[in-house]
DNA sequence: AGTTGTATTTTGGATACGTAAAGTGTAAAC
DNA sequence: GTTTACACTTTACGTATCCAAAATACAACT
């Protein structure tokens, strides 16, 4: 089997970028500057263009580089009919597998014969699953893969969890908006509330979502809360992207989200915060526990 | 290279637990409890209770059992000598020259050249240190050691983040305490009080006060909160270890640790909510960042 | 100066086999 | 009816080799 799940990966994110960017034909795409972007080498990158140029996305002249070849939302199909690499495959089939039927308690053999894959790559995808903590080592053989997000007892710990330490973090004295993310943030959600239901996917929306909560919890500099919000929609987007999303009242979201934003822009921290607050507990009450 | 390690960690785990229960001589030792209570088969624990026997810590009658043949803090010189596992002196190699001097980035090669070990126990060994935070796989090639709880920053860090979660963990809805486990914490800090400075190490000490505040979290019924307190003690223990403790007055500790159990037991929750803000604010301005 | 093109080095994924250790089932002992 | 003793199965660690892919270094181009 080969392995360039990282050619795929980056494949996948460019476009993905592109979209959220917004970028318009003719854009130059410089390796390097994408190679940095991804924290990743010019050979990937080179890579994932290469099958771009073939899919006339991007255009290619040698000795000059790169320029993007159609506009951001002509990529709707691209993104759709991406072959999945070996990594993510895997990781979707023990996604399925677990929340159709609990995995349990499980052996790394077991693994191997069931998801017919090798030990390196079960490992690497364990080791993904690890850090998402939905799975742990046993002490001796055997791994224990945990429930996740998906009752009504989760649903409640995420929102007191949520709604304790997010509106905490904008009061807190180490908090300091970055003005370019702030931006960027307001910029986003302009669009979304203008353009959000017809250009952009269900996924692309809830990843705007978090992306904003997530933003504004890294401006208050503690590293614990941030990982734990981390990993807490890391968790909800496994279960979440499963069920298809009843489309809640998305422009009234932005109009909260843009509401928050500008009270940050002009330092009214209290009223951000307890906006905050509101639009959490709002969250809470309108999104029934999935089953 | 042998890889007896879970049996020498169910080793070292054993005579722990003999010392925190306190077990008399002629305790009997049930090889199927002992497997059961460590999560693992009975295989490791006979290895384990074998090398004991040796050590005559351990009476043993053919078809009739392992019997303790020493009281509890007759082991002291025991857990010092215990030879360390493979897996075990890798780790602490790991730790010793990132704290001495962070590691950043490098290669699985690289380390298996540094540290003298097989790609697989390093990986174990790696999957343990993600678990704990403080290592995250590169994109490529490449893992991406991370500065942890060592300077001022995250000391004010981990003290915010606690003092927000902590005494809201009691004001909990959810918040059900476990009478034997309040029973057993009431327990152990009176004998504390009493016996704690003869008779436990500092390392115990340590572990007992971070059993205190974990087994009070946990009866919050709150996995993310839980789960980031788990993971900031365990960055704290990494760090704190390696700082020989000036003792700070543990009878004075173990007496506010009572006075928040009594409320408990007292079921007077705002009380113990305040005592134990109180008793982290004193523990904030006693210790002073490390370095 | 910054970006691209390309050759070279290094990494780590795939695969396989031998073996020590961990797990498991069951009869015997208490 | 537990607990132990022991035979038996399964697991996963150690080791080695092969090679595609990722990183890197630097010359060439704009």
């Amino acid at each position: 089997m080969k392995h360039n799940h990282l050619q795929q990966k980056i494949l996948r994110e460019l476009l993905q970028w592109i979209r959220v960017e917004r970028l318009e034909a003719g854009h130059k795409l410089v390796t390097s500057q994408i190679a940095k972007q991804f924290g990743v080498s010019r050979t990937p990158v080179l890579a994932a263009l290469d099958v771009l140029v073939k899919d006339d996305v991007v255009h290619y002249d040698k000795n000059k580089g790169y320029l993007l070849a159609c506009h951001y939302d002509a990529l709707d199909e691209q993104l759709e009919t991406l072959p999945e690499s070996g990594l993510e495959k895997l990781y979707q089939s023990i996604c399925d597998n677990h929340f159709a039927d609990p995995l349990g308690e499980l052996s790394e053999s077991e693994m191997m014969r069931r998801f017919d894959t090798s030990r390196a790559l079960l490992l690497k995808c364990l080791s993904k699953i690890l850090q998402e903590g939905w799975v742990v080592r046993n002490e001796g053989h055997g791994w224990q893969f945990i429930e996740v997000v998906n009752d009504e007892t989760a649903y409640r710990e995420s929102y007191e969890f949520r709604l304790l330490n997010e509106p905490a973090a904008l009061l807190a004295e180490s908090f300091q908006p970055d003005p370019n993310e702030l931006a960027s943030l307001i910029e986003e959600q302009q669009f979304i509330q203008n353009h959000g239901f017809e250009k952009l996917s269900a996924k692309e929306l809830y990843d705007a979502n978090i992306r904003f909560h997530e933003t504004i919890i890294s401006w208050a500099n503690n590293r614990f809360t941030l990982q734990a919000i981390q990993r807490l929609n890391q968790l909800r987007r496994l279960v979440e992207y499963r069920q298809i999303e009843t489309a809640m009242s998305r422009n009234i979201q932005s109009n909260e989200h843009l509401d928050i934003l500008y009270a940050i822009q002009a330092n009214e921290m209290s009223l951000a915060s307890t906006l905050l607050k509101q639009h959490i507990e709002r969250a809470r009450s309108t999104k029934a526990p999935s089953r």
